[in-house]
RNA sequence: CGCGGAGUGGAGAAAUGGUAUCUCGGGAGGCUCAUAACCUCCAGAAGUUGGUUCGAUUCCAACCUCCGCAACCA
């Protein structure tokens, strides 16, 4: 496959701390883009900040400093995270560039053209005492209907203006077309059924406009200087934005058009990314996506939502700090599940980290270099094509990183059956080739880890070229303090 | 009947219409090349109740429990 591969993560919203759930949808949008690079296709490799939207504007006014430079730290300290986690993006976009702004305002005027978007009056619901407005999710229900659960004692206003809306209804039939594909939309198959059965049910126009006066902090909506563009309408514009799709620029046909496009995103995305997203798409003439893949949630160890009061935020730089980048990258391949939620604590990581990364491939490298080396057997140099990460093509990152450790047990237990360290006393020539297989075999674990690991592949290849163990161990042993 | 997901040894996962596999943890032994690592063996499991079947963990039905979502949290 020389396809040329297009790839995306969601923009995270710069209001907040990047967390482990993005740290694992970065993660894994970085282990694809370098496994099809290394296959020889055509990479883009998108991601970037999402900064628009009355959330920053009012956090502004609050420190006092603006928005321009609320946002631009906030985008700052996510792009250094994806530094750190040593992702290969080929563009870091951001939704208040100019380049950005103006597609977006193209992407609404063919809209608008198409006839897909119209005014009408909007109802929001208002809390005087937090002076926002409130979605019914923000309210509960109290003796005098809908409240504000911080301030119970007020009113909530009924406030009437009007929005432009986009006309997702008209698209049922044509996203439920795109889902009934072959080769389908949406991965897993269950989050197809969810969203599938989500656009049975029947959708509904959303509003995405808001009014300048209350909220300036958008994109002005074409034509109209009383409204800016509601945030998640000009966000998911990114996804081409960022390729030139408004000014005809030829990487948009590259990689959107005759490319495969991939985004992903967590199961909190699915409507947007799968429904909302592809017929935006549609309505402008543009080819939908070709595969929206779909996270599960990292929770605590009890199973319970994360929270901000459990710190996770602190977790991923305690991670980073004691374990390294590699072993968080491990640790999203082989133990976050593919698509189901999954649990973690310090402790669960350690483990994985211990058992798999230390006694594992850590231990390996070291025994099978420290034999070679020592009993003079002949290096082994890196093998033509042996690059051969199948189930990463069908993104299966756990069942990838399986592989890898099944060849990795069954070394150890050659090593155990055939014991080189014995032979090298009676019969040095049979020790030699024992070695030389094993050092193949060492050479393709490197190069299945490779897209997972790069760091790790790089000391690999550095001591195995070298016919010498690695001076420091690939993967320290840690002694966990409960 | 709002929508969806999940229930497998002490913990986390996997596969499968016919001896249920892997990792961690527990127990016993082996090895000495290696980071107290590695290898072997042992104990220990399918939420409940029905149905289909020669046979179900697997297919079907009902129920129970947990979780997420309900339109701006990856």
């Amino acid at each position: 496959m020389t396809q040329n591969f297009y790839i995306t993560t969601t923009l995270p919203y710069v209001n907040g701390e990047p967390h482990l759930g993005f740290a694992t949808e970065i993660i894994r949008a970085d282990i694809l883009a370098r496994h099809f690079r290394t296959r020889g296709g055509k990479v883009f490799f998108n991601t970037g900040t999402d900064e628009h939207g009355q959330k920053l504007f009012l956090k502004a006014q609050e420190q006092g400093i603006s928005v321009k430079e609320l946002v631009d730290q906030g985008s700052q300290r996510f792009k250094d995270f994806a530094d750190t986690l040593n992702i290969s993006y080929d563009a870091f976009v951001r939704t208040t560039n100019k380049t950005h702004m103006r597609a977006a305002q193209k992407f609404w005027e063919v809209c608008d053209e198409n006839g897909y978007i119209y005014k009408k009056n909007y109802q929001t619901k208002y809390c005087i005492g937090c002076e926002l407005e409130k979605q019914d999710s923000d309210l509960e229900e109290g003796e005098q209907g809908l409240q504000c659960p911080i301030h119970p004692h007020m009113n909530i206003e009924i406030i009437d203006e009007e929005n432009y809306f986009f006309a997702f209804s008209k698209f049922e039939d044509q996203l439920l077309e795109l889902y009934a594909k072959d080769e389908g939309l949406v991965v897993p198959d269950f989050r197809q059924n969810e969203i599938e059965s989500f656009v049975k049910g029947g959708l509904q126009d959303f509003s995405i406009s808001r009014l300048k006066e209350k909220m300036s902090w958008g994109i002005p909506v074409p034509g109209d200087d009383e409204h800016v563009m509601y945030v998640w309408f000009d966000a998911l514009v990114n996804y081409i934005s960022i390729l030139g799709w408004d000014i005809g620029q030829s990487m948009f046909d590259l990689y959107w058009k005759e490319g495969e496009t991939f985004q992903i995103c967590g199961k909190d995305n699915l409507r947007q990314q799968s429904a909302m997203w592809q017929a935006m798409l549609i309505a402008v003439g543009l080819p939908h996506t070709d595969k929206v893949y779909i996270n599960g949630f990292i929770n605590g160890p009890d199973g319970k939502k994360m929270s901000k009061s459990l710190g996770n935020t602190v977790a991923v730089d305690y991670i980073l700090d004691i374990y390294g980048v590699d072993a968080l990258r491990y640790f999203t391949a082989r133990h976050v599940n593919n698509h189901e939620d999954t649990n973690f604590s310090i402790e669960i990581f350690h483990e994985a980290y211990q058992a798999n990364l230390v006694n594992g491939i850590g231990n390996l490298t070291n025994r099978i270099l420290q034999m070679s080396s020592s009993y003079g057997v002949e290096p082994v140099m890196r093998p033509e094509s042996q690059y051969n990460n199948e189930a990463l093509d069908s993104y299966d990152f756990n069942g990838m990183m399986n592989a890898v450790f099944k060849l990795v047990g069954e070394m150890d237990q050659f090593i155990t059956d055939e014991a080189p360290f014995k032979k090298v006393k009676t019969d040095p020539e049979a020790a030699a080739q024992d070695l030389q297989k094993l050092l193949g075999q060492l050479w393709q674990v490197a190069e299945m880890i490779k897209p997972v690991m790069p760091d790790t592949y790089i000391k690999m290849v550095d001591a195995l070229a070298k016919n010498e163990k690695p001076e420091e161990p690939l993967f320290p042993r840690i002694e966990i303090s409960k």
